[in-house]
DNA sequence: TGGATGACCTACA
DNA sequence: CTGTAGGCCATCC
């Protein structure tokens, strides 16, 4: 069985692996990103393992709620960056949130 | 070991 | 729309 160093770095890296393919000027959800990790029932998490991740290089302001919804923006040092960078990259707002319809990224299951 | 925390989700009033 | 409530799971202390 695997240590709980392990188990952590396994599932951190599943979250980094998928967010990190997320493409130019799409967003996907910490619903998908967990349903695509195999703890569908804990978006959570996800949300934690961005939250350690947020040092990194990774493009975590892809990454928003079901609703489409920048609830991360606040952890990103600068509340307007989140949504700065995603109009940046063409993604359209829609009343303060990302239009989920033409930009949401489905992230492939991992092998 | 167990409670508290969290960048969530769903359901309901 | 807002607010409340429950659940879910990994991590922190």
């Amino acid at each position: 069985m695997k240590n709980v160093s392990d188990r952590h770095e396994d599932f951190f890296d599943r979250v980094y692996k998928i967010v990190e393919k997320i493409p130019y000027g799409k967003v996907t959800t910490y619903g998908l990103i967990a349903e695509k990790c195999g703890i569908k029932s804990s978006a959570r998490t996800v949300g934690w393992a961005l939250n350690k991740a947020k040092f990194s290089n990774l493009p975590c302001h892809r990454v928003v709620n079901r609703n489409g919804e920048l609830t991360g923006k606040l952890h990103f040092g600068q509340p307007e960056l989140m949504e700065l960078l995603l109009k940046s990259e063409g993604v359209m707002f829609i009343d303060g949130r990302v239009d989920l319809s033409k930009n949401l990224w489905i992230p492939r299951k991992l092998s």
